[in-house]
DNA sequence: CTCTCTTCGGAAAACGATTTCCATAACTAA
DNA sequence: TTAGTTATGGAAATCGTTTTCCGAAGAGAG
């Protein structure tokens, strides 16, 4: 294997000389600079990471921290783009990053999952998927030993920030959107996981939208399945002229419930997940961009190592609707 | 961070003892294997993988090589269950893994898909979603310089496994019980993407159950979506009395079209996905167990570790049956 | 009782980078 | 010219392991 110290060879310089180049320091001379550039082209060099992360405290090797729902169909949609939008920022970046999904935490201590990270030389961790009830993790971003960036989640601090949409807002938009282009003033609302940060934001706008609209809110919880949504439409549906879900899984369950009862009512869904071909009526749906989300969460993620203090950072979303024809077909 | 260096001063040893010991070393007396763990336990000293991997090419980095189809539903809950298995089983194994993307090598050579690999010091592969057309990954296998594990695609060398269902008796299978289960004997088969290694084996296996059963068999290529089956089965499933698919995505989209177009057929599907709750009517799938196979691949990677030799390694499937009431309520 | 053969444990050299610190060389100013 | 900076490059320590090799002690044989 090609290593630094052939490159030095190569070059006519020291190790240390090459690493300078490599990093961007800046006491080394535009010739010199250029010499090492050029034995580094012929001799295709790439610099071992691990051995980089062994040596510096600084070089990014991060953890991408999962809480999975494997096999929720557009969970796993959700997973899947979240994790495929940072290993590809990460890799510009060049980071290392390793997937980890909580359930491989199950009972083990703050103390044991930080020295796991430690093990692996971790620096960084990017997290989604955290409810309030996941005390391990949260005394992991409040140690602060770790940089971290939560996604959906508001917890920062001076290592810490937060990536999310306008929850708030976007729920707000797509229940009145759909409300408005209805008619009958009695809300079912069906909301995710209890103790989720998304799901209260999410219900503090419902919230806020029936008092603004003189609204009668009927609000249920549910895990984020088609299963929960479903049942939870076939004991409140009939009673409500609109259907509001927290994700578009649970709209399609809603869907398939009122469509057995033979009722119809409008439904609105969020995620803008594929998802949404499946659905059997036109739907009002927020489109969250997963991959940017995550991405954005990588270069957070550079931002704390450089220095940067952690920060809430808003990303857009979009209203969209949804017609069975425009997905499939 | 605590280290060997620690443990050893605290066990009254010396460093490489301490290795020797965490490595399971024959040449340490069964009282100072005692006193390194000891002092192990009390300083709960957990080995920094990378330092390991950086001095040690036996110690398992591996990569888990992914063929991404984000956003095809179905496909991203087959490709989430391989992941969490094989993180898990890695986790048991105390293997480091990356997880990477084919996409994110696209326009690569395989010299440098192999010195980006040698950089991360990984020193095994598992790779899924091979098709016969990815000839950097081919290349990669042939070269040899990695211990490999594929994932439903027949390659074997010295340092390369294969794990797999038995393809071609699961889809003789399930599409015999299907249109033993019904009449007629013009069987459409809607099969994967062309020059996928499961596709092939998959038709061939129809070809000969035609053979066998003297069928009229219609067979069509599409990707491994909704939207392929579905407009394949518009076009030709009027004139067969049977529709076979090559996935339950694809099952779901044939039946759409049947639907629409008012007439019945029997569908068959494969894969055994939760997005089985989706089907609008009873279905014979085949239930792969994608955790196992992956978690299998693992255990496969530490024996070619261990200096065995490639081989295949079948594992078992399993022939279902499902209702629409049964997987959702 | 000595000689050889094991068995056990330690010293030290890797692994491939980063980073600190020091020695020049080169330049500036007086 | 000389003292004082500053820019540049190198030597060496370091990160936390693994692994080779060697010496010492203990056991067994004659």
């Amino acid at each position: 294997m090609v290593s630094i110290k052939d490159v030095a060879k190569q070059a006519g310089v020291a190790i240390s000389t090459v690493s300078k180049v490599l990093n961007n320091y800046p006491n080394v001379s535009s010739q010199t600079r250029e010499r090492v550039q050029k034995a580094v082209e012929e001799l295709n060099f790439v610099p071992n990471s691990v051995a980089a992360a062994l040596s510096s405290k600084k070089v990014g090797r991060i953890a991408l921290l999962v809480n999975l729902n494997v096999s929720a169909q557009a969970i796993d949609e959700i997973d899947m783009r979240y994790i495929s939008g940072a290993l590809q920022k990460a890799m510009e970046y060049k980071f290392d990053v390793i997937t980890l999904f909580f359930f491989m935490f199950k009972d083990k201590t703050v103390d044991e999952l930080i020295r796991y990270l430690q093990s692996q030389s971790i620096t960084g961790i990017i997290i989604y998927g955290l409810s309030k009830e996941d005390l391990v993790i949260h005394q992991l971003i409040e140690k602060q030993i770790f940089k971290c960036v939560a996604i959906d989640a508001p917890l920062m601090n001076d290592s810490t920030s937060c990536i999310t949409i306008d929850h708030k807002t976007a729920q707000y938009e797509v229940a009145k959107k759909t409300i408005e282009e209805n008619t009958g003033n009695k809300v079912l609302y069906i909301a995710g996981k209890k103790n989720g940060y998304v799901t209260d934001d999410r219900i503090e706008a419902m919230k806020k939208l029936a008092g603004d609209m003189d609204l009668i809110l009927d609000i249920h919880y549910g895990e984020f399945s088609e299963k929960d949504s479903r049942n939870l439409t076939f004991k409140y549906g009939k009673k409500s002229n609109i259907v509001v879900c927290a994700s578009d899984l649970m709209a399609i369950g809603a869907m398939k419930a009122l469509q057995e009862m033979d009722i119809f009512r409008p439904v609105c869904g969020f995620d803008g997940t594929t998802l949404m071909g499946y659905v059997g009526q036109q739907m009002n749906t927020v489109r969250q961009d997963f991959e940017a989300l995550s991405a954005k969460a990588v270069e957070e993620l550079a931002n704390l190592f450089d220095g940067q203090k952690g920060q809430l950072v808003m990303m857009p979303h979009e209203l969209v609707q949804i017609n069975y024809t425009d997905i499939i077909v």
